[in-house]
DNA sequence: ATTATCTATAGATCTATAGATAATGC
DNA sequence: ATTATCTATAGATCTATAGATAATGC
């Protein structure tokens, strides 16, 4: 129904043509699956908002289900990325001495700048990861694409929390994600819940607060012992 | 493909009779949803479950969306209900003096009680809940149903924390909705990423670690002042 | 000559409705 | 006599494939 970006028609090399069809497509898809989900989605309606026939998804794709993970796939990677490499920083910035909170911010502040600045494109990919994040298929794409980062957050956390229990810097970091799907799924709730006093789109409002609020529940769990 | 439950067909009075279909299609349509979401159940799977057929389903509900909704708000009455009665209870136990963890243990420990102790069913529940927080139409349907008590948490945590800004009480909220949906949600993912440590069906395990994990949480806003 | 895109279409499935049959109600 | 359930079916879609056409490559 909303028509997609209308695309210019200067074409250069077959690459650059195949490449950027695959975006659009790719964008398209993200965008729809991120509102209805993998079955809420036809292929008709993705190609629809490209503004190609459904029958050119099958030529780069080989069926719904591998456009769906190649969607996850796509900023998968960049994302993990940058939380990898400021994760690595923050700890060769600690060295003997990291805190919670100060893993937290590289953790969770890297993500959220990453997903408001990238624009409407990338708070697409933030609200289709937090829509499948609740999924059986979407926790095992966050298996595939996220355990190395999340391991590596987990390890600073453990140096910085060395008497904490393993079952407790699990939940910990359970707690976490679940507030940071929260957040990148933008429902819209917490604006009406809130009577207009926080917005869903306040990706900044968040990262002033979550890291300290989770670096305090860490703490809290740590200090109980066990 | 499963098989549902088989109907032992001593039939009673016709009210009776409708009740127990009724709740049949609404048990199965409730597992089907919580796996797969709206559009990834048929009405045709939700009458195989159920062992009738799908033409039953129009006969007591108007169409898929209805049969939806019915299954949201089913439930959604007895786990307001329960926690609205904890709040209460707790509010007038605290007096003059009411703490955010008190309130977090009436509102959380409350709920996750009522699903791990209601057995497989209200298991279901808990993951259709979990699974649809991150949709539009999900979060609408939060709207209609918890909002009350929702209202009723943020109003005691704000007499526990008469200083703190109104943004950071509901982002609070927020951060704990987040990982209580991610709990619900059992996607299993946890017990992966902790090669076995924490189980996604161990409620009493979140149980013992929510409610202080973010009153710590909240009480780190609080101190921040500004 | 190869690759990108479209046309045509098969086969399956899905929701929903109309009308028939089987079971309870009085 | 009314209500619960099933049979039959319409009409719409949906995914996927085969084969044709249009555009680039050399």
């Amino acid at each position: 129904m909303a028509d997609g970006p209308k695309t210019k028609r200067v074409r250069r090399t077959k690459a650059e043509q195949r490449e950027e069809t695959q975006e659009q497509i790719l964008d398209a898809a993200e965008y729809l699956f991120a509102q209805h989900g993998l079955h809420g989605v036809t292929l008709r309606d993705v190609a629809q908002r490209v503004g190609v026939h459904t029958t050119l998804l099958h030529y780069y794709f080989d069926d719904k289900r591998s456009l769906f993970d190649a969607v996850f796939a796509r900023r998968a990677a960049v994302t993990s990325g940058r939380r990898m490499e400021a994760l690595e920083r923050y700890e060769a910035e600690a060295g003997e001495r990291p805190t919670v909170e100060g893993a937290l911010h590289a953790f969770l502040d890297t993500d959220l700048d990453l997903y408001f600045e990238g624009g409407e494109l990338w708070m697409n990919y933030a609200a289709f990861c937090a829509r499948v994040s609740n999924t059986p298929e979407g926790a095992e794409l966050m298996d595939v694409h996220f355990d190395p980062v999340v391991l590596k957050l987990v390890a600073i956390l453990r140096r910085a929390l060395p008497d904490m229990a393993e079952a407790d810097l699990f939940w910990g970091y359970h707690f976490v994600t679940g507030a940071l799907m929260n957040t990148l799924a933008r429902t819209g709730r917490i604006d009406r819940l809130s009577g207009g006093v926080c917005h869903s789109d306040d990706f900044p409002a968040v990262k002033a607060r979550i890291a300290r609020f989770m670096a305090a529940g860490f703490l809290s769990l740590a200090q109980e012992g066990r």
